[in-house]
DNA sequence: AATTTTTATTTGTCTGACATTTAAAAGTCT
DNA sequence: AGACTTTTAAATGTCAGACAAATAAAAATT
């Protein structure tokens, strides 16, 4: 691993950088312990600051961890799906609220996203999932819950339905699309009137798994898509012209 | 913004992660400058360098960005698609590397989210984005290409096809899926045959969407997604069994 | 008034030190 | 000899203070 002194970034970035590029090469591979601090800071011919600096970056991005103690340093880290989940939420999150994405397009997205794992979840889910579905439906009917409580059990919906593809990979992908929308879903105010209809139309969709119809759940999903996208679009009038 | 002394994580992580959910929160908004590292230490009560370690956390995350001099400091940086879709996609090549991630699971989820987008290509794609998907199609016939240069154009052939669906959220969660793929077709040998059975459904998909046939743009997908996972067992099965 | 010089502020980096954690080595007792 | 306790060494975590370098604003000069 090399640095290039003439390059104008900072030393600590450049130092990340090197050390990013040997685990994506696979020449340090998991679990294996990176040289300790002091040696590090010889190697590159910087202090120790710096190097622990470079060092918190990778561990920013999870691609290392770090033990204290006699026989502890920094080591590859396995990237699990769960960091990256959460990484990725964070990213969503933060790109959807900082760049003004419209509510349409992120919909757009995310139901596109959704309707293409609906066909492998409707070969493949298993009676678990399907009845963690139920149970957030159940949820979802219970009176006096919060708009925010409702949001989270209709991420938790969609969250079986997805992971019923039983792909990690997609499930992986997904996470951040459905819940990275969560804030821009709280937004709106569901009356019972719409909790009723878009109940009916989970409902209906985990019917459609369950006799693993695939084209029934895309119709359903398709529908939502619609039905959501309206209500956004009445709320948004409303907010415009208050009554 | 405050830290809890008694929690057991590092103090550099629990300032990071405060300053991380002021900025979500919407308490730090985009371009505001942050208190200069000698502040944010008096303010926490540590030392500089361990306010350094929490910021520069922060900014391999893409959440920040510093500069120097008179009137420079740490500010909030609005994160961008293209910075969304690096981190994104050295996260998805980590996963999958070091996951043992199947090819065929990796490809499945490729190919269910791409063709999730080509509806929306069908109906939307402009001329220039056809255009492209023309161009890399001519570069995939050139002779004495190699493997890799055939897979780098085969990425921006659908990175066109998936841009075609005009939603920058779908190009963003697509792009790590896409390209985090890379690496493992690499490893696929493409002989002179099968260059040419991609190139003959690039070109296949390329003409539904000129002709706007969301159908057929659909069924060429499933074929190629079909052919290409034939393709990698019979790989894997000659590196079983070399003759 | 325009240009140059100075100055103050802020991040980037270094040196050296001490605290804390932890596993292994050394020592001690039964 | 074996089990337990103590010591030690290595590593990260944290701190303090200093200087370098960049940069914009203020001051001085032409």
């Amino acid at each position: 691993m090399k640095i290039s002194p003439q390059k104008p970034a900072d030393l600590s970035a450049q130092i990340a950088q090197a050390i990013r590029d040997a685990i994506i090469s696979g020449k340090l591979i998991v679990d294996e312990r990176l040289p300790s601090e002091a040696e590090l800071s010889d190697q590159f011919g910087v202090s120790r600051p710096t190097v622990r600096e470079a060092l918190k970056r990778l561990a920013a991005q999870s691609l290392i961890r770090t033990q204290r103690g006699a026989s502890g340093g920094a080591f590859v880290n396995r990237l699990s799906f769960e960091d990256a989940y959460s990484q990725q939420i964070t990213t969503s999150t933060l790109l959807l609220s900082m760049n003004a994405v419209s509510f349409d397009t992120a919909c757009e997205a995310r139901f596109a996203l959704e309707r293409a794992c609906a066909a492998l979840s409707a070969k493949r889910r298993t009676a678990d999932q399907l009845a963690t579905m139920r149970a957030e439906i159940h949820r979802q009917a219970q009176p006096g819950l919060t708009d925010e409580a409702f949001c989270a059990s209709d991420v938790a919906f969609h969250r079986a339905l997805v992971d019923g593809a039983g792909n990690p990979v997609l499930s992986y992908q997904l996470a951040g699309a459905v819940e990275a929308m969560q804030p821009l879903m709280n937004m709106i105010t569901f009356t019972a009137r719409s909790r009723e209809e878009i109940i009916g139309l989970h409902n209906q969709i985990a019917d459609a798994l369950e006799a693993r119809d695939t084209v029934k759940v895309d119709a359903n999903l398709a529908e939502l898509e619609n039905y959501t996208r309206n209500l956004a679009q009445d709320v948004a009038q409303q907010r415009r012209k208050p009554a």
